[in-house]
DNA sequence: GCAGTGTACTTGACCGGTTAAGTCACCGGG
DNA sequence: CCCGGTGACTTAACCGGTCAAGTACACTGC
């Protein structure tokens, strides 16, 4: 079966291809009558622009990147990353642009696959995930003047646009929360400490915490895997004065922290209260209910593609604020037994 | 900054760009000095074919697409496709290709996506999942042409390549083991009674559980979902005549069912064993543990794009067999107390 | 000494769009 | 009546590759 062109078209509507191009985006130079006919006859052979013809003459190639640097085992069970990517799609294929996606292992990879991807010409621009500080991706993406957003930093000023959360303002909310509830020991299982994001909310942990006046609130960092949740959260528990109330930085590590206190015998939330970060189904799913700081991570996406495409289009956006996670309490909390 | 293209190396090499294409794609009619020389110049300016250029003459698109037809909220817990897309990446990126994802809410949009793709020729092939019996996305692969593989068919001859597994072989296992630890009343949760893997499943659970005797065991349908799950869970427990194991579709559906039966006051494994199908860190991260049908998901998905990468260059392949999910017992499934 | 055969290139058409520049008919004003 | 302006097109160059066909030159064999 032959793909239908625009010479195809310029054929049966008696025209030349110049005026079918007009005439299909919407510009000016054909009138209204045959601008009609051409698209009543491209809607009837079911044209589709080819997109490298579209791409190579200058025009977007209407695609966007988007580079996922976690191991695949971590990738897999994370609902995080597949919400948002249902979002940045919901937008997407609303434009019909579509997403390119690549999995990598480092930071350098990802800076490789940017410049190959820029050089194909096969993008109009990526989405940016995970910052870290003086992320070695930025000056690159400034360098190949590649549109971009990214997502989730710390919302200061910055060369490439930002989506970003009060991640520091939800984590001050489900601090005095637990606190209300009466508990005095709080700990926190983080993720990766290289990343931003993870940075903004220890310091926001420890600065309520010290403000309330909770001197051994501790941070263990640990990677948002199911094992290191674990590991982390058996750290916690052993020790002589083990936390009534652990934050947990993703909801993986919150579920593997309610196994292991399931398993030493400890009851959630008579013995232990658990707070999750992002909300999904997963904490909805076990007994009990984890209690979690909860935000649209799909519509988080769709805004991040929303002002992806506005960048590409040329308008200059500045750091984009979203909805501040808001804490969803379920059976994982409680006030703690004596 | 500027995009190197071949003009550029050939003004550098001082030989004309056809000279350059031929010695970038290791085409014979360069010398071998020349082809180093071309290639040294290339690396060094940093150079990456437009894929745009590439792919309007004729060439491949060096992209393959991925629909998928799940409404959000499960794509994001499920590992399953996020392991498969890691795998499909490992191979895809080995080659270079990129990997063009599209979430769509109806079969019939998929097909649109599939039309609008390949009149783009925007990708060389595609990867289809969740077949269901009399597919209506494979006439239409056939009628473009667009290669393609199935991943999970039955493995029956069919007009497009298949990526397989022995499920019927998997689930009479996982009976089998059950019966050997003393259980009789096993029933089952199934995913969408629609998707033609489930179907397989459905027969074979059947044909094993009247071979060995077990007459009431049922399969309630369910949509992979955790509520879904939770449901189906409920309604089998609250039986007068409860089964005392219960094999799950999914891992997300078994974690809900472990939830509810913790909920309801019954032990697990010493009232209710669960299996699980398709282990995930998900399945060892809750307490007990779940003994799981466990395959290698991202490798399955390695297999179905290196098959499919073999399809685009015209490589006529038949079905694969993929590995059989095979049983890992942990801590979810002991005999029946009495 | 010259036809025949490679090898190592060059040339230029082509893929299917976009778009600047050109053409032509028609209209209104001086 | 002619001129300038405008609307509705057409023409053709261009994007950056690929590849068939053409060319130049060396070598080989008789």
């Amino acid at each position: 079966m032959k793909r239908p062109t625009i010479a195809d078209i310029a054929r049966r509507a008696g025209v030349s291809k110049g005026a079918v191009s007009y005439a299909l985006n919407g510009q000016p130079g054909v009138s209204e009558a045959t601008r009609k006919r051409i698209l009543a006859i491209a809607q009837e052979i079911g044209f589709n622009a080819n997109s490298a013809a579209r791409a190579l003459s200058g025009a977007r190639a209407r695609a966007v990147g988007l580079t996922l640097c976690r191991p695949a085992r971590i990738l897999g069970i994370e609902p995080w990353f597949m919400g948002l990517i249902s979002g940045f799609e919901a937008e997407l294929g609303a434009q019909s642009y579509a997403l390119t996606l690549q999995v990598v292992a480092s930071p350098e990879q990802e800076v490789e696959v940017y410049r190959r991807w820029w050089g194909e010409r096969r993008i109009d621009g990526v989405i940016v995930t995970d910052l870290r500080q003086n992320d070695i991706r930025i000056p690159v993406l400034q360098q190949l003047q590649l549109p971009a957003v990214v997502i989730g930093g710390s919302g200061e000023p910055s060369p490439v646009t930002q989506i970003w959360s009060d991640d520091g303002g939800a984590i001050t909310e489900a601090v005095r929360y637990l606190v209300a509830l009466g508990h005095s020991r709080i700990a926190r299982v983080s993720g990766v400490p290289d990343l931003l994001h993870t940075q903004v909310r220890t310091k926001a942990f420890n600065e309520v915490c010290t403000s309330l006046g909770l001197h051994d609130a501790v941070t263990v960092p640990a990677d948002y895997t199911g094992e290191e949740g674990s590991r982390a959260t058996r750290r916690l528990l052993i020790g002589g004065d083990r936390p009534t109330a652990i934050i947990y930085d993703n909801d993986v590590m919150a579920v593997a922290g309610l196994a292991v206190a399931q398993e030493m015998g400890l009851s959630v939330p008579g013995d232990l209260s658990i707070v999750a970060w992002d909300d999904s189904p997963l904490c909805s799913l076990v007994h009990p209910p984890l209690t979690a700081l909860s935000r649209d991570v799909s519509g988080y996406g769709a805004q991040a593609a929303r002002e992806l495409l506005n960048a590409v289009d040329g308008k200059k956006v500045g750091n984009v604020k979203a909805q501040t996670a808001h804490l969803t309490p379920r059976g994982s909390t409680a006030p703690p037994r004596n």
